[in-house]
DNA sequence: GCGGCACTTGACCATTTGGTCAAGAATTTT
DNA sequence: AAAATTCTTGACCAAATGGTCAAGTGCCGC
């Protein structure tokens, strides 16, 4: 076999890894894992299959590489919520910025709805484990929020369930949302919504 | 060909398609249309393949005839919003109906999900047809209730969009919410918190 | 500018998959 | 109970698909 070695990466081997997770993302977030093919891959890649292969083990490998290259940015504005002086202004932000992913990654977006909705074979271990740490850590800041009367009381973690839902609903969802709205751009009158809605959940 | 004609339903054709029916919402909603093979959804409603395809035209016949008998009962629950003298019990009853379907019929719910992700070319029709008309007629509904002063003003689109994402998270994100919630079973907690968002949000 | 190494691919292969078909097994009709 | 019809499936097929491999092509340091 003749695989590129982890040490020497050279510039080829960048452009055309970057190359193929571009492909990827396209195609595996229209049709999951199962559903997509080499040929569509390498083919939006502009590359011939058998090159394909060459820079990745092989499907599966491309598609838990991908998984895990776009996990921290996909929970970074989770992770930058933190403590603050005005609680209700911190989490509308991390709301915001939650909305704003949506609009500018909807295809990351329903790449991690695929993986959840089939069960998240390929990022359970992350789930039930340092995601599911992450979100305990920031329930117990809101809570510690709530106790000193700073936003109103609630359960932290369906707190989080909901942003995650009403944001992330404007990228998977997209087309029946464009659809209903008649053309409307949804990202014109969403943030308003979304910050409505979330502003009277929270305010004491 | 011998298929059977649609005149004279026999009783084995009404069980045999519901028995495919049924394995076919298993498969579909795991893998959707591209994901999903003959052979699972044979093996899984007991029977031979050629067997599947003597009662559909194909994979594809069984996928659409699917989604299109599961349309109807989708959307009942926004059908039955009608107009009341407490608009905001009205609106929290069509929620926890919402969120009652995720909990008892979470196949359906990510079967329409992987469907939407997937751009909805099946069911594109409907989603900027009836069921577009649908919601403009509810929300006009909600409009005029803003405007009698009996619930907060808000964009009733976004309204039902935001019921629908929360309500419909609960199935769709199914394995994420358990994880993080560490086995504690989330429809024993879900009513509570999502009636109260909504209930601040509508409160005038 | 040349030697070695990285890169590329046409041809090929095994498996999976959607679907067919003819012949036989059940069931219903008469 | 015989005839007619519906139902069932083992064997089969063509296309799609993940992946291999040997033989090249081209890039890069010297």
């Amino acid at each position: 076999m003749n695989k590129p070695r982890p040490t020497g990466t050279t510039r080829i081997q960048r452009e055309k890894r970057e190359a193929i997770f571009e492909a990827a993302l396209d195609v595996f977030s229209e049709n999951g894992l199962r559903g997509a093919t080499l040929d569509q891959i390498a083919a939006r890649a502009g590359l011939s299959k058998p090159n394909v292969i060459y820079y990745f083990q092989g499907k599966e490998a491309i598609y838990t590489e991908l998984l895990e290259s776009l996990l921290d940015i996909w929970i970074a504005p989770l992770i930058e919520l933190s403590d603050s002086d005005d609680p209700v202004e911190e989490l509308l932000t991390y709301v915001r910025r939650k909305l704003d992913m949506s609009r500018d990654m909807p295809r990351q977006s329903r790449l991690f709805a695929t993986e959840m909705i089939q069960n998240a074979p390929h990022i359970n271990d992350v789930i039930s484990g340092s995601l599911r740490d992450l979100v305990d850590e920031k329930a117990r800041l809101i809570k510690g929020w709530m106790k000193a009367g700073k936003i109103a009381k609630s359960d932290p973690h369906h707190l989080i369930f909901s942003i995650w839902a009403v944001t992330q609903h404007y990228a998977d969802f997209d087309v029946q949302v464009r659809a209903v709205l008649d053309g409307n751009d949804p990202f014109k009158t969403a943030p308003d919504f979304v910050e409505t809605l979330f502003r009277r959940m929270l305010t004491p």
